[in-house]
DNA sequence: CGTCGTCTTATTTTT
DNA sequence: TAAGACGACG
């Protein structure tokens, strides 16, 4: 037998050799459901049941993507070539450039981003004389998301989708416009990579025969987090042979907002009549304890498809059982980060891999407290998932850049670079330059006669530029054409000129994306990775405490998990307390179930009595999770505690906590304990400033003598030395 | 047309 | 608080 079986439990084995008819794989987390997916696409390979462009594999990450295709790699014992595999919107693009005319495209379209989703929808909206304040464009374009997300084109939204409240009841009629408008500049937002290519395969049977001859496997990774419109993708995909492996788990659905529903992995058994479902229910990751306390916590969420995850991990009996889970009650969160802080140093002290210590909060702000503190006491770290590279400025500049030379036509990207550098186009020019381009029906790289003096030479110029620069392209290539791009636009002089502390990595930022289009073939494989793959991967490498949120975290596993901010109000955050009702509820349940799963060994919930607002203080409330954790694998301590007990046996009035500037006493203030020790004389010290001495005091405010002068400030930023 | 200052407003989670 | 929008000035 082939040894890669061998090394399975019984039932991975399971889930792996079960090849013909749909099946549904259940796995907890930790019960190695990566493991199971690449050894059966390599089973399917080895066993001669399909060629490796037969397979279809997706993921929702480009994370997940990378992994598989590595450890196929591996397994096959050469690199994975021709795979259809990757995440749902690029395997979506993939399929929407070969037939791009049947969608009403040019092969070339565009792929765009938010910014240019709202600059096109903006205008429509205006046209229709709506009110931009009373109705934000990001809220019309999140429910235009969301129809995308159900599979529904302009023309298969009824009535009853609609919300004839919202934008006037527009709703409707402004999602076509802007469905004509995209198909005009000839791109597709993100939305319709998978929205274009299940209409398809909808409405053309001779492509989705094509596809059926094409495609014998298909695997699905994270199926608790498809929506609407990849579920029917996928269904039509496997419609004739049936041979769909679906890996989900439904306690870790946490995607809700972004149009996944959990129902389809619920009602899995009955959209594949005759499938199979294997659990996977032996945890090799975490220590009992760890399992002990997610599974109390996850049993209060109701219709779940049920597991029960077995503490499997070799020498877990060994171990005594493992540490319990650490829950602490902290005055604020400068306390609860310093807290933070000291175990981890205690840690690394002890000799334990900051690699394998991760931070994980709710929300995006929450990583702010805790930066500064490693920062203070110099503990590498990395930020995973925050602003995406793609993201950032300078590069959606250069892409730009890139767009409007090879596509003369993308108005959109034509418009973002117009001004930038400056060069005298600003407002008045644009809006000259959109009547004319209306006008006369060419793009905005096309007018003619519209401006006149120093703008028309301004615009004659950056016009001659683009000549250029196309002729660089089809000469010497992309990555020579951006180079000229960047000297001759003025851009590389512009950041040079910039004493501002980011340009710098901004100038290193660009850099970074010649050398990535460098590895590509042509300009248009590269601007399709650009707008779907590519990741911020700086300071991947070494040996760092990795901070990010719940939602980033899905999938990584590591020693110890430091799991801060369990505030009623922040997580589960006020939002889903005071909509959504029971569901929101259980999903912020699932995303505290993702946390604690994600440790190994260790697991270090934390809560604050005050957290920092806007300004301001509020008081909190312990978690409402806190106490469905089990007694007996928690332990608790903290400056916090006695407040802890007293707040939960508290009435629920924790929908008023935050949207009220109301102090409950029985919740200490950080701020008046903490101001009052320090008076005139006293030694204090201060993050940026170092350590100093008081010398008077006014009001709120201190004098402190630093090392580097003497200074005014809040008492609030200095601690007592 | 661009810059500077004031004012407002926001904090879920992201392919 | 802090970043972004917007309006008044140069």
């Amino acid at each position: 037998m082939s040894d890669y079986l061998a090394r399975l439990n019984p039932e991975q084995r399971l889930a792996v050799e079960t090849l013909d008819g749909p099946l549904l794989v259940l796995a907890g987390a930790g019960t190695g459901k990566t493991r199971v997916l690449t050894t059966r696409f390599a089973h399917i390979l080895l066993t001669k049941r399909a060629w490796p462009s037969q397979v279809l594999a997706v993921t929702f990450t480009n994370k997940a993507a990378r992994e598989m295709r590595e450890r196929i790699a591996a397994m096959l014992g050469g690199p994975a070539e021709g795979l259809w595999l990757g995440t749902f919107h690029a395997l979506g693009a993939r399929m929407l450039r070969r037939h791009a005319a049947l969608a009403g495209l040019e092969p070339g379209f565009s792929i765009l981003d938010t910014d240019d989703q709202l600059r096109l929808l903006k205008p429509l909206m205006q046209e229709a004389g709506l009110d931009l304040h009373r109705f934000p464009p990001q809220a019309l374009m999140a429910r235009i998301q969301r129809w995308k997300d159900r599979g529904l084109t302009p023309a298969r939204v009824t009535p009853a989708d609609d919300d004839p409240d919202f934008v006037q009841g527009h709703a409707r009629a402004l999602y076509a416009a802007y469905q004509q408008r995209l198909a005009a500049v000839n791109a597709a937002d993100f939305g319709d990579l998978l929205l274009h290519a299940t209409e398809i395969l909808r409405n053309h049977p001779d492509v989705l025969a094509e596809y059926h001859r094409l495609i014998r496997y298909i695997l699905v990774d994270e199926y608790q987090d498809t929506n609407l419109v990849q579920y029917l993708w996928l269904r039509l995909l496997a419609q004739a042979h049936r041979n769909i492996c679906c890996v989900g788990d439904d306690d870790q659905s946490i995607y809700s907002w972004r149009g996944a529903e959990v129902e389809n992995i619920l009602r899995f058994e009955q959209d594949f009549p005759g499938a199979r479902i294997v659990r996977l229910e032996a945890n090799y990751r975490s220590t009992a304890p760890i399992l002990a306390a997610a599974a109390s916590l996850i049993s209060h969420n109701e219709g779940r498809l049920g597991k029960t995850l077995r503490p499997a991990r070799p020498g877990a009996e060994g171990e005594a059982d493992g540490e319990k889970v650490s829950v602490i009650g902290l005055h604020d969160s400068d306390e609860e980060a310093r807290m933070v802080g000291l175990r981890i140093e205690a840690l690394r002290t002890a000799g334990h891999s900051l690699a394998e210590i991760a931070i994980l909060v709710r929300a995006s702000f929450q990583t702010r407290p805790f930066e500064e503190r490693l920062i203070a006491w110099a503990i590498p770290y990395r930020v995973v998932g925050g602003l995406r590279f793609y993201e950032r400025a300078e590069i959606r500049d250069a892409v730009a850049y890139l767009r409007a030379t090879l596509r003369p036509g993308d108005d959109l990207a034509f418009e973002r670079i117009l001004n930038v550098p400056k060069r005298g186009l600003g407002d008045a020019a644009l809006r000259r330059l959109r009547e004319k381009a209306r006008a006369d029906e060419v793009p905005l790289a096309a007018v003619t006669d519209a401006l006149a003096g120093r703008t028309k030479e301004a615009f004659s110029a950056l016009l001659a530029g683009f000549a250029r620069w196309r002729e660089i392209l089809r000469r010497d290539g992309s990555v020579l054409c951006l180079r000229a791009i960047l000297e001759e636009s003025g851009y590389a002089e512009m950041l040079e000129k910039d004493r501002s502390p980011e340009a710098p990595g901004r100038i290193e930022n660009l850099k970074e994306l010649g050398r990535a289009l460098a590895e590509f073939e042509t300009l248009e494989g590269f601007l399709d990775h650009v707008s779907l793959v590519m990741e911020n991967d700086e300071n991947a490498a070494g040996d760092r405490v990795s901070l990010m949120t719940l939602h980033a975290a899905k999938g990584l596993e590591f020693d110890t998990v430091f799991l801060p901010g369990w505030e009623d109000g922040l997580f589960p955050h006020q939002r889903a307390l005071e909509e959504g009702g029971t569901k929101s509820l259980e999903e912020e349940r699932r995303l505290a179930y993702v946390g604690l799963t994600r440790a190994r060994s260790r697991a270090i919930v934390s809560h604050v009595a005050n957290r920092r607002f806007y300004s301001g203080w509020q008081s909190a409330f312990p978690s409402r999770f806190i106490s469905e954790l089990p007694e007996d694998a928690v332990e608790h301590s903290g400056s916090a505690l006695l407040e802890r007990e007293t707040a939960l046996k508290s009435p629920p009035v924790f929908a008023n906590v935050f949207s009220s500037p109301v102090r409950f006493p029985l919740v200490r203030d950080a701020r008046e304990e903490r101001a009052a020790p320090i008076a005139v004389g006293a030694r204090v010290f201060h993050q940026k400033f170092g350590y100093g001495t008081v010398t008077g005091s006014e009001a709120d405010r201190l004098v402190v003598d630093f090392e580097s002068g003497t200074k005014r400030l809040l008492s609030s930023f200095v601690d007592p030395a």
